[in-house]
DNA sequence: CACCCGAAGTTCACACTGTCTACATTATTT
DNA sequence: AAATAATGTAGACAGTGTGAACTTCGGGTG
């Protein structure tokens, strides 16, 4: 005869931390991120949250991993888009810029979770596993970009001795540009200048990894 | 008749904690560290720190700009030793290469202090003024890096119209790759593949900065 | 069906944090 | 010597992560 105003058991207390947890840390960034805040938000105890999380840390974790699916996916969409974009020509090499361009703007948009994702926590770009799902189907951004790397190579366009440890060198570049840019956003003075720096950046990449001069010596 | 056993006066507290701060960060990085707990070690109550910085967060930021001068101190010392090195040749070339390799190696050295250096701090590479002290004498990171550009056009190894934003590139794949390399030092097996590929970094960033095809279309 | 058990939440408690408001001590200036 | 500013200390408060013990509930077994 209890109206279930409130369920006592949540149903999926999980999920519903680690969404709440992204919006604070999408709002206030890292500092502005407390396991209780999260729990208050869902509407639970602080101590409920550990049936789930081992810690806050585990917390921040599953965002950091969530993080980067929504970043694969951004990365994937960016590049099938760019293939049909010319219906012609080196579409190798955009599709290999998209990710790049990608890569640049969800960091650009999601900011502070772009930094919990690369901060202190240990496992970052390749496995991306929190917990139990071993491999969660859908590509990292690591393979993602790997994949448009063997697109080159596929295509010529990258020489097969210079394949090795070109993910390292293409991350490299954006990772860093990313990171610098939020820094000092305004270095940027107009948009356009920034978005001329990124496709600079991305040519830049591109020269690097696919031309280079012989190596003297 | 008190035996000055503990003068009431710390002296000079501000720099002793930014000590006691450096420590507790290389060591716990930034999680481990507390104003409270730099206070305890240099013997002095937590509120006696707020004499000298208006919140944590700028204790954080004078650990930060003492990280950027000791950056610098080594970008400077290793590109100077770098001239001398082969007596003779591309010197220009290894002078700016020895600039993005101790930049790498400062991070990896200090990993935690660097993570603080670049996390949610605005401030960041450029002006690195804590407080007071206007201009600190010594060049700034970017100062130097730009210093080693300018080498590489008087040499003429950088072409005048590509020397524009020349920074930002160089930056981003040395800042990138030392990121990276931090979160998953597990990915280089020896010590000789991480060098290999430091190396390999560098000289693509020399080859995409200096060389560069023409840009289609 | 009643029963019980383990999962999921709650309450209480503790140590610790950043920071505020007084107050105490010292150094410096007049 | 007295006033004043600089520097510390003491105590308090709200919040935090987390541990231990208790409570509620849903699902399986007798």
């Amino acid at each position: 005869m209890t109206v279930r105003t409130a369920a006592y058991h949540h149903g999926n207390l999980r999920s519903a931390m680690v969404k709440a947890a992204m919006r604070l840390v999408a709002e206030g960034g890292e500092e502005a991120f407390s396991l209780r805040e999260a729990a208050r938000v869902v509407g639970v105890t602080a101590n409920a949250a550990y049936r789930h999380f081992s810690s806050k840390s585990a917390l921040a974790s599953a965002v950091a991993a969530q993080g980067f699916d929504l970043l694969a996916q951004r990365m994937k969409a960016s590049m099938d888009g760019a293939s049909l974009g010319a219906t012609n020509e080196p579409t190798s090499v955009e599709r290999f810029k998209a990710t790049g361009r990608a890569y640049v703007e969800f960091a650009m948009e999601n900011s502070k979770l772009f930094r919990l994702m690369f901060g202190e926590r240990g496992q970052c770009c390749l496995a991306v596993q929190t917990d139990g799902q071993p491999p969660p189907a859908t590509p990292t951004p690591y393979e993602i970009l790997g994949q448009s790397l063997d697109d080159l190579v596929a295509n010529k366009i990258l020489a097969t001795q210079k394949r090795e440890g070109a993910e390292l060198k293409a991350w490299s570049v954006v990772h860093g540009f990313a990171l610098l840019s939020l820094d000092r956003q305004a270095a940027f003075s107009t948009l356009e200048t920034y978005s001329a720096a990124l496709e600079s950046v991305l040519d830049f990449a591109v020269a690097g990894i696919c031309g280079g001069l012989e190596k003297a010596k």
